[in-house]
DNA sequence: TTTGTAAAGGATAATTATTTTCCTTTAAGA
DNA sequence: TCTTAAAGGAAAATAATTATCCTTTACAAA
């Protein structure tokens, strides 16, 4: 994935900074303010946390990143794609994308309702299979 | 709804302010901490918004309550029922119960993935009819 | 290229959100 | 009634996020 064109088409400059991110939240798929904050300062050692959650919003903003809230954690940033479902571990905290597509449910919805659909998300949260055997 | 059973079954104390914090709950469907504390204030003036935190948290611990957590937004709460999914203007900030049965769906990923499933959300959102209209 | 400028970065302060502490009060079982 | 562990309230402490202000930089127009 070019990150550049990726900015670029959304309105966005192109700064070392920002590229960073991109490329962890990708590497990783989906991550929080803190991992990110970690994994971000290995390769730029200054960058400020305030720049960081400024850069999150602008990209949330203009729906380059899409933020996936969780109950009772911090929510987790991934790459803008087409509507998928999650899947979390309550236990290590991995959270995983489904291949679930969402538009027909969604357009079903939205044809249900009479409302305008924006986003739809589906969650599912349990213990996977690593952290079963741990018991 | 008999709260004070509630509590009990859940092992918690009834207390004057957990049979407000649940009835006003209830009547709205969902709450944020904010709503739920100028709602409260009214029937409980002295409550402090610590006692509401407190309450809010122990009772999401024995899953009493239910918290619907909302990527932009402060979390609200419901009282825990079956797994059904939400709808969300985004206008105007209503949540929506829909009458969609998850059960089954959430049996499935849990045979596929080999997760033990604990929960499953599904939410959407958009613009409902009235803020359409506004437009 | 150079240059002008709006936007981005960084440090810090400020604000907002949530939790903890500590003391008083109360629910509920003995 | 008592007893006591738990709950309430006020305030302080901590965590999370945003705003401010000055410096630096991306980038487009000359």
């Amino acid at each position: 994935m070019n990150y550049e064109t990726l900015l670029r088409e959304h309105g966005l400059k192109v700064t070392p900074q920002r590229l960073g991110i991109l490329s962890a939240i990708q590497e990783e798929g989906h991550m929080g303010i803190d991992d990110l904050f970690l994994q971000i300062k290995k390769k730029f050692p200054s960058i400020s946390l305030a720049t960081l959650y400024k850069n999150i919003n602008t990209m949330v903003d203009v729906e380059l990143l899409k933020e996936v809230a969780l109950s009772g954690l911090k929510s987790r940033y991934e790459i803008s794609k087409a509507a998928h479902a999650h899947l979390l571990c309550e236990k290590c905290g991995q959270l995983k994308d489904l291949d679930f597509d969402l538009k027909d449910l969604s357009t079903k919805i939205e044809y249900d309702s009479h409302y305008r659909m924006k986003r739809i998300d589906l969650m599912l949260s349990g213990i996977c299979p690593d952290c079963q055997q741990q018991d």
